[in-house]
DNA sequence: CAAAATTTGTACCGTTCAGTATTTTTTCTA
DNA sequence: TAGAAAAAATACTGAACGGTACAAATTTTG
């Protein structure tokens, strides 16, 4: 069972994530943190090191979440082709469900990180590296399977595929218009469907 | 000619500003743009108003210099399919050349101002348009002549190929690794070549 | 249920922040 | 080149920053 103290923590950070993911950690103020949270700075200090070690915090619980979600959709997939095709349809719906975590944590961290701490952005860097490299499993894995084509270079289209869709969150949240993710997620459902297939 | 206090206007914002690109807007102090000119703050705050003006005129100048590089460029070609491909062709090298400017302008102040400050975001959000509806005449212009096929959607590809490209220079700021918008800018061509001419 | 341990609130620390009034210096112009 | 005008340096403001020491309150545990 979680003590009080635990779940203290865990409301701390599950009220500064989203605040961290919107302002960028400059911009987060302690004192945006203590009107949040209806708590003290004692408290904050009490369970969390820093604003730093705070912010860290925040960002793994944000990028759990949004793994954790990913993965629950694409489990319901069997084949390769079916997980990609659940791929492309969880990012149909991610600029709704990026609102939640107050934007994609990825873009936002890897832009603010940069040039700015270095701790920060190696843990986007690696989540990066990570979503890549089940991809690119994935495809090698339906080429075993026999169901996509040899010839398609696995970690090519991995890359590729995360750029066309981190391109289209971007976009989106820049300009509060979801159809740029939708549209970099039907490109990908057209590939898989017209170039991996056998 | 140029007075010497016009000078030094120029000469305060063309330092500032890949400062403010780099860090964005809350994280860089006044302290970071006196120790990066020089000057005192008494100079600075002689040729702007404030730190937001600065900053939007530093925002300006990095637009401006990134536009200007990109027509250059595509003014190259005669064709529509000509432009399109030079278009590619820029952001092939686009990686060194936002180096220059301390990373991508539209992606930096796109996530720094969301939820931050509604003039920079407007401003980014204008830019992004101004860059859409020029590929989106490019297009339609090469369908007329007869180059490009009259099924393309003008406006769909336009968007596409930005949110293409500005996924690829995420991923490669992010991951310090230029192959991301080469491998877009290459995706661009590719669909131009074997899509789009008749 | 009381003592021990932990967590939270309060009050404050030194530092840095953006911004400004004033003096000094430089530039422009007659 | 002298005087007027403009720009830049200096020195300062009050507020906000992250962080801390310690007291008060709460939770945990024997």
């Amino acid at each position: 069972m979680l003590t009080k103290a635990q779940k203290t923590t865990q409301y701390i950070i599950q009220t500064a994530a989203p605040i961290f993911n919107q302002h960028g950690y400059a911009a987060t103020s302690l004192s945006d943190l203590t009107k949040a949270t209806g708590l003290t700075k004692g408290a904050i200090y009490g369970n969390f090191e820093n604003k730093e070690d705070l912010a860290m915090a925040a960002l793994k619980y944000n990028i759990k979440k949004m793994l954790t979600r990913i993965e629950a959709h694409m489990a319901q997939g069997e084949t390769a082709i079916e997980k990609l095709l659940l791929l492309a349809d969880f990012y149909r719906n991610y600029y709704d469900f990026s609102h939640e975590l107050g934007g994609c944590p990825i873009i936002n961290v890897g832009v603010d990180a940069n040039h700015q701490n270095e701790a920060f952005l190696e843990k986007v860097q690696h989540v990066i590296r990570l979503i890549e490299r089940d991809l690119t499993h994935i495809i090698e894995q339906g080429k075993d399977a026999g169901e996509i084509k040899k010839t398609i270079v696995a970690s090519t289209y991995a890359k590729r595929f995360y750029s066309l869709i981190q391109g289209g969150v971007f976009m989106s949240h820049t300009l509060k218009d979801n159809s740029y993710v939708v549209d970099a997620a039907n490109v990908i459902s057209d590939v898989v469907n017209h170039q991996f297939k056998i």
